[in-house]
DNA sequence: GACTCGCCTCAAAGCGCTTTGGATGCCTTT
DNA sequence: AAAGGCATCCAAAGCGCTTTGAGGCGAGTC
């Protein structure tokens, strides 16, 4: 059923029949129920194709997710960010047109998806340093908002993002208050803007505690289990070993978790580990005492709707100033950090 | 840069530069040359829109992912499987949209889609017992591959699936064969197809081995981590309590792991744990010694790859019959198992 | 030299929609 | 009674591409 057919059926115009659809003025109301009514009788909804070359919008939002090459793999936070994003796009009526590429070749992408008009705007992932992502976007007048920010860009942009040096500074600080002075850190992948402000925020915490800074307690890698449990037992091998560990996901966690029981500690009392937690829904670390482990949480999905919804505002102004969101944080304490021993 | 502009530059008219560009003979090798060379330069690429418009075909896959209403929650082995399909389409050309929502309400998307002439193809995500879905993409003349079955649907329709029931018959066989006597099945949502089956090869197991079901040991959610915890908690405070534990997803098998330990006992000791392994990029089992949990293994990337090739297969030849393809599996037995204790 | 045959190239139609710029008819107003 | 206003509706252009049906041109054939 397209518009014309539609048309000929009500005895109207195609421009009466779309008008009465998108609620121009010009229809009459009692045509207008007759017209939404019989499209509605023959399920008809106009052409996306047809209708956005009309209009000159694609009524959809591109995300394009690296995909971290050395361990093939896809961050489990995507998934979560990208629930909350796509209620936003379902509600205000665009689609989500997902990529999955390689990390570092988004930028292909980006043009790709500009040459051919397939997206109104882009939702940046996984910001590096210096991400030349963000000027070749400014240069292609394409709309975006970033997921993180990237240290070292100057020019404004949209984002979204955690407070991740002030958390880690904080979550250090809540260890050495417990008397841990051995504090090593398990950090995703520090090419990643988030990881390094992270280790930032450690540093700053030892800096203020006055504990030096080992290289060999500082991992950075992606965020898998087994990552954590392999640094974790290499750490645990030294002598003196690290007392407590801060740790960059939930899942790196588990891996730590594994490790520090493999080898005959007790979490939370030889062993303290404090994470930080997306929230995700399959894996909760759960709240109050139920809390698996001493967390900093952060919803992911929310960041996902607040970037989304940003991204949306931007495309219909787009030469607004730029808007920037710092997410809530929740500081949970769990049953995985104790007081130091002795 | 448009088609038009672009055949200005060249001194061509638009249909010369078309064929040039999508490689048709009657354009001489020179001309193509100099027509490929001058497009690149220009960065055109031309625009989905009017180009599907044009040939009637959207050069996209719709994915229609379910979240649980109940947790919230999007099943962690999409991203993966996603990113599978998504190394498919790219190669050939097609985009991916991506849709969110609550189960149970795919079919109005379904039905959107097709109505705005979106997509040229579906995957179905999810299948659950007598699927509605089914029927309905077959009356919308929509291609479309299921990931996984749909039981009591008699009508031909292309699928790729794990040989659920089968696996489950086997691992709960390995269990037996140690001795345990009093196992415990911790499974997905029973209304999911796929949980259904592995029930039944439970059963089977149990029957074969003179083995009586007991529904107390017998649980069906949201694959969590937080249920399998709690699930295996409530369990283990029974008595006799369960010795062995078949759960549905790693993820819940850590949970359960969690609850093990805390409950004061050693994996694959004095409890057994045996799981099915989706292989997530971000969670590896491991292999052979290394493996944390003895598991039936099957890479869900993979199954995402397989099945947007079957689907691209389909799109090209809707009127071929369906194909079907069982993944392969791989049963690597790691600590979390041992015999039963006395 | 006329004619056919390939090889290249083109103008124009059409995909399904939105939107511009009227046209029509009816009711008020002067 | 003529003019103006308003509420409805419409024809046609245009979005950027593919594709049909045709035309131009040089080489080969008789």
């Amino acid at each position: 059923m397209n518009l014309k057919e539609l048309s000929e059926k009500l005895g109207l115009s195609q421009t009466t029949v779309s008008r009465a659809l998108n609620g121009y003025p010009e229809v009459s109301e009692t045509t207008r129920k007759r017209v939404v009514a019989a499209a509605r009788a023959a399920n008809y909804s106009p052409s996306t194709r047809a209708r956005s070359l009309a209009t000159g919008r694609a009524m959809s939002i591109g995300h394009v997710i690296p995909v971290a090459t050395r361990h093939e793999m896809v961050n489990p936070v995507f998934g979560d960010f990208i629930a909350g994003a796509s209620e936003v796009y379902a509600v205000a009526g665009y689609e989500m047109l997902l990529s999955l590429v390689p990390d570092g070749e988004e930028e292909d992408v980006y043009r790709a998806l500009k040459a051919k008009a397939a997206v109104d705007g882009i939702v940046v992932h996984a910001p590096r340093m210096a991400d030349p992502r963000i000027a070749l976007l400014d240069e292609l007048a394409l709309p975006f908002v970033v997921h993180g920010r990237a240290s070292e860009i100057d020019t404004p942009y949209s984002w979204v993002d955690v407070p991740n040096r002030g958390v880690f500074r904080e979550a250090t600080d809540h260890l050495t208050s417990q008397g841990h002075t051995r504090i090593a850190l398990i950090n995703g992948q520090e090419t990643m803007d988030f990881a390094f402000r992270r280790r930032l925020g450690f540093e700053d915490a030892l800096a203020d505690a006055n504990l030096s800074v080992d290289a060999r307690w500082m991992h950075a890698q992606d965020m898998t289990e087994a990552y954590g449990y392999e640094a974790t037992c290499a750490m645990l091998a030294m002598s003196p070993a690290p007392t407590a560990f801060l740790v960059a996901s939930l899942i790196t966690a588990l891996g730590v978790q594994r490790a520090v029981i493999d080898a005959g500690f007790r979490l939370g009392k030889d062993v303290s580990v404090l994470t930080f937690d997306d929230d995700l829904s399959y894996l909760r670390n759960g709240t109050g005492e139920n809390a698996i482990f001493t967390a900093v949480r952060s919803s992911v999905r929310d960041a996902g709707r607040t970037a989304a919804n940003m991204l949306l505002e931007r495309i219909e102004n787009p030469n607004v100033a730029h808007k920037t969101h710092m997410m809530d944080t929740q500081f949970v304490v769990g049953g995985s950090t104790g007081p130091a021993p002795d």
